[in-house]
RNA sequence: CGCGGGGUGGAGCAGCUUGGUAGCUCGUCGGGCUCAUAACCCGAAGGUCGUAUGGUUCAAAUCCUGCCCCCGCAACCA
C-alpha cells in the first residue's frame, strides 16, 4: 500500500539582497504543512531553492569583485544555514546554477522550440550602450536611461519568444472554471481583469544583454530569462528533462506552490501556459500570501527596519519566530510585524498559557504523585466529558484548518485545547483533592486528564514547533512511537508513559517595555550602520565635460495643479529668466500645489521634453530622496534671479 | 467612471455565503486561587457593526443603493 503523495514549493529565492523575516515567511509556513502532511501520513516533496541567475547577480557580484558563482555561493549558504536554524523540513533545495537543472533548462527550451512554441524574433526597445540594457518605452526616464541617466537609442536584437498568447483562452478558462487552482479568490480577478482580458503578448524569454545563465543551446550568444529558468525549477528538481525522472512520475503535479502575492501572475499566467506547452498536468494549487509588513512601532517604513531572523531567534528561540510568522498574520492577508505584537504573542501564548501548564502539571505530579503517571479510573466527573470531547475534536479542527491553509487558525484549535487545561486545573483543585485520602482516585484522573493534554499538545504542535514539541514530549519517560502519533489522538487515553521528568521552562516570560526598549536600540544600531556604510549603487565616474553636458537652471513655481488621474504627478508652471516652462514632476505625495507656488526650484534645463499622460514636460525639478521613500525638494539656499544657472 | 479587497468595543481579527441573542485574542478594572513563569481561573466596563439615522423586510453587521475613508493590483512617477 503505497502512501499518497503530497508536493508543497516556496518559490526560489533570489539572492540578490539580505535574508530578513519576510524570507522566512513563506518558507515556515511552508514547513510547518510540509510537516503535517507527514504526521498525516503523505509522502511528502518538499522544495525550496534560490535563482541565481541574471543581470542583477552578475552586476552585484562585479561590485563586490568576486565572480557570481562565488557571489551566490556565499549568499545561497547563509540561507541554507538560516533554514537549518529555523528547522526547515525541507527535501531538496534547487539552486538554478545546479548542473542538473541547467541541463534541463536547456532541453526544455528545445523541445518548445522545436515544437514552435518559441519562435525567434526581433525585440525593439531602447537600449542604453553603457548599461547594456534594454528598456521599455515605459521604463525610461525623462526619456533617459532610468540606470544612468544617459541617452537611449532605439536597437534591435534578436531574441526568442514564447507564444504566450496561444494560451490565452485556455488560461482565462482555468482561472475562471477552476476556482481552486489561485488562491486566496481575489487574486483570481486581479489576473483575469488585469491582464488576461486585456491579452497577452508573447513573452522574451531570453537575453543577450548579459551573460549570467543558461545558454540556449544552439545559439549561445543568448540566455533563457528568467521565465523559464526559474519556473521549471518545480519540475526540474523532480528530475524532469534528466536520466531519472522518477521522483517527476511520483509528485507531479505540485499539490501547493506557495508565494508572496507579488509573483502570483508568473505562477498563475506564465507557468501554466509553460506547462500547457510541455503537455504536462497544472499544479493543483497556486496560493499568494499576504505580506509581513514593518510598521506601527517607532521603526515604520523607513529602511532601518529589517528584522533579523538570527538575532531574534537567538534572543527568543527559533519556536518563537516560527510561532509569531504562523500564528500572527490572517493567512492570505497582509499582518504586521511590531517587536510589542512579537512580544505579547510569545508572553500570552507560548509562556502563560503552555509553558506554565506543562510546567505546574508536571510539578504537581512530582508532588502529588512522586512523578508517576497516575492510572485513569474512566470514571467522569465535574467538566471531564468537556475537556474530553474538546481533546478529540482537536486533531479533526486542526486538519480542517490545513486542508484549506487556514494556519492561524489550526494553532489557535490547538491553544483553545491548551486554555480549556488551565481552567480544568482551576475547576478541580487538584491541591485541595491532595489534601484528604478520600479524593485520591480523583486527584489521579484529574492529573492524568491534564497529563493527557500535554500528550496531545506535544503531539499536535509539532509541524509548528518542532523544537517545542521534542521539549514537551521528553517530560513524559519513554514515550512510544504510538503516543507520538497523530492517530493516538482520536480516542482519549492513550497516554501509557509511567513517569514524568520535570524540565525547564518552555519559554520565560519576557518584560514587554523593557524588551522593546533594547529592541528598538538596536534596530536604531542597524540602521546607523546602513547609513555609514549605504549599500547605494553608484554610478560610473563621468568627466567635467560629462557634467556640463547638463544644464540646470533656478525657477520660480508659478502655478501648480495635480495632473488629473494620477496620484504622484504636479502640473507646474515654471518661470525660467524670461520663459515659462511647465514641468510635471511626481512629487505630488510629498508637496501640495499650494505649497509649491512660489518656490525657488532647480531645473534641468536642456533635458529633452516628455510627455506624460499627453501632457507635455519641458525639463525636470531636482529632488533629494529623504532615505523614507519620500523625496525633498532641492532649491537654493538664498533667493537668486530666477534664470540664474547653477554650477 | 481601470480591477479587486476592506472599514465591527483601546489594538488585532471572526461573524456577512444560508438575515433573527455582536464572538475571539490582547489590553483595562474588580474578584478568586496558590499547583505554576506576578502565572492561572472568574467577573465587569467598553461597540448607534464607516456614513445616508437611505431602500427591502415583522426583523440587517448580515441583502440592495448612494457617498466618504483605507489598502492591494494595474497605470504613472521621484
Amino acid at each position: 500500500m503505497s502512501k499518497p503523495t503530497f508536493y508543497i514549493t516556496t518559490p526560489i529565492y533570489y539572492p540578490s539582497g539580505t535574508w530578513h523575516l519576510g524570507t522566512c515567511y513563506t518558507t515556515v509556513i511552508c514547513d510547518a504543512i510540509a510537516r503535517f502532511k507527514r504526521k498525516m501520513g503523505y509522502d511528502v516533496f518538499y522544495l525550496t531553492g534560490t535563482d541565481e541567475h541574471g543581470l542583477k547577480i552578475e552586476q552585484k557580484a562585479k561590485e563586490a569583485g568576486v565572480t557570481p558563482k562565488e557571489y551566490v555561493d556565499k549568499k545561497v549558504a547563509d540561507l541554507q544555514s538560516l533554514w537549518a536554524r529555523l528547522k526547515i523540513s525541507y527535501d531538496r533545495f534547487i539552486r538554478t546554477t545546479d548542473p542538473y537543472h541547467e541541463a534541463a533548462v536547456q532541453k526544455i527550451f528545445d523541445k518548445l522550440y522545436a515544437q514552435g512554441d518559441i519562435y525567434k524574433g526581433e525585440y525593439e526597445g531602447y537600449y542604453c550602450v553603457p548599461c547594456e540594457t534594454y528598456w521599455t518605452k515605459t521604463q525610461l526616464v525623462n526619456g533617459k536611461c532610468p540606470d544612468c541617466g544617459r541617452d537611449v537609442s532605439i536597437a534591435k536584437e534578436s531574441c526568442y519568444f514564447f507564444r504566450l498568447s496561444k494560451y490565452q483562452d485556455r488560461l482565462i478558462n482555468l482561472l475562471e472554471e477552476n476556482d481552486e487552482f489561485l488562491l486566496p479568490k481575489p487574486r483570481r480577478r486581479e489576473m483575469i481583469n488585469n491582464f488576461l482580458k486585456p491579452g497577452l503578448s508573447d513573452l522574451a524569454v531570453t537575453r543577450s544583454s548579459f551573460t549570467w545563465g543558461v545558454p540556449v543551446s544552439f545559439d549561445p550568444k543568448h540566455v533563457v530569462y528568467v521565465w523559464i529558468d526559474a519556473l521549471v525549477n518545480y519540475i526540474t528538481a523532480l528530475g524532469y528533462g534528466s536520466d531519472d525522472d522518477s521522483l517527476f512520475k511520483k509528485f507531479w503535479p505540485a499539490d501547493i506552490h506557495m508565494m508572496g502575492k507579488e509573483i502570483v501572475r508568473f505562477h498563475s499566467i506564465i507557468w501554466p501556459a509553460l506547462l500547457m506547452a510541455l503537455d504536462l498536468p497544472l499544479p493543483k494549487k497556486v496560493y499568494g500570501h499576504g505580506w509581513l509588513l514593518m510598521g506601527a512601532d517607532k521603526i515604520s517604513k523607513s529602511k532601518g527596519n529589517i528584522v533579523d531572523p538570527v538575532e531574534l531567534s537567538d534572543r527568543y528561540s527559533v519556536d518563537a519566530v516560527r510561532y509569531f510568522l504562523l500564528r500572527e498574520i490572517p493567512f492570505g492577508s497582509d499582518g504586521a510585524y511590531t517587536t510589542r505584537a512579537f512580544l505579547s504573542r510569545i508572553n500570552a501564548d507560548l509562556a502563560n498559557d503552555l509553558g506554565n501548564l506543562v510546567k505546574r502539571t508536571v510539578a504537581m505530579v512530582n508532588k502529588y504523585e512522586g512523578g508517576k503517571v497516575p492510572t485513569w479510573s474512566g470514571k467522569l466527573q465535574n467538566t471531564d466529558e468537556e475537556i474530553i470531547s474538546l481533546f478529540k475534536q482537536t486533531l479533526p479542527a486542526v486538519q480542517k484548518n490545513m486542508d484549506e491553509l487556514f494556519v492561524p487558525e489550526a494553532l489557535e484549535a490547538i491553544f483553545t485545547l491548551i486554555r480549556r487545561a488551565n481552567k480544568y486545573i482551576d475547576e478541580n483543585a487538584p491541591w485541595i483533592l491532595a489534601k484528604s485520602e478520600d479524593t485520591k482516585e480523583r486527584l489521579s484522573d484529574v492529573l492524568y486528564v491534564l497529563l493527557e493534554v500535554i500528550r496531545a499538545s506535544g503531539v499536535l504542535i509539532e509541524p509548528f514547533l518542532p523544537d517545542t514539541s521534542e521539549k514537551i514530549l521528553s517530560s513524559f519517560e519513554g514515550l512510544s512511537e504510538e503516543e507520538k502519533s497523530f492517530e493516538s489522538l482520536f480516542e482519549f487515553g492513550g497516554l501509557k508513559a509511567k513517569k514524568v521528568i520535570e524540565r525547564d521552562a518552555l519559554f520565560m516570560r519576557v518584560d514587554v517595555e523593557k524588551e522593546i526598549a533594547e529592541m528598538e536600540q538596536k534596530i536604531e544600531e542597524n540602521k546607523k550602520q546602513e547609513a555609514e556604510a549605504p549599500e547605494t549603487e553608484t554610478k560610473p565616474e563621468i568627466t567635467i565635460d560629462d557634467f556640463a553636458k547638463v544644464e540646470l537652471r533656478v525657477g520660480k513655481v508659478l502655478q501648480a495643479e495635480k495632473m488629473p488621474k494620477t496620484e504622484k504627478l504636479l502640473v507646474m508652471q515654471v518661470e525660467i529668466g524670461k520663459e515659462t516652462r511647465q514641468i510635471v514632476s511626481g512629487i505630488a505625495k510629498y508637496y501640495s500645489p499650494e505649497e509649491m507656488v512660489g518656490k525657488q526650484v532647480v531645473v534641468v534645463y536642456n533635458l529633452a521634453p516628455h510627455s506624460f499622460r499627453g501632457v507635455e514636460s519641458q525639463g525636470m525639478l531636482l529632488c533629494a530622496d529623504d532615505g523614507k521613500g519620500g523625496v525633498v525638494l532641492v532649491s537654493p539656499e538664498k533667493i537668486v534671479d530666477s534664470g540664474s544657472e547653477v554650477r
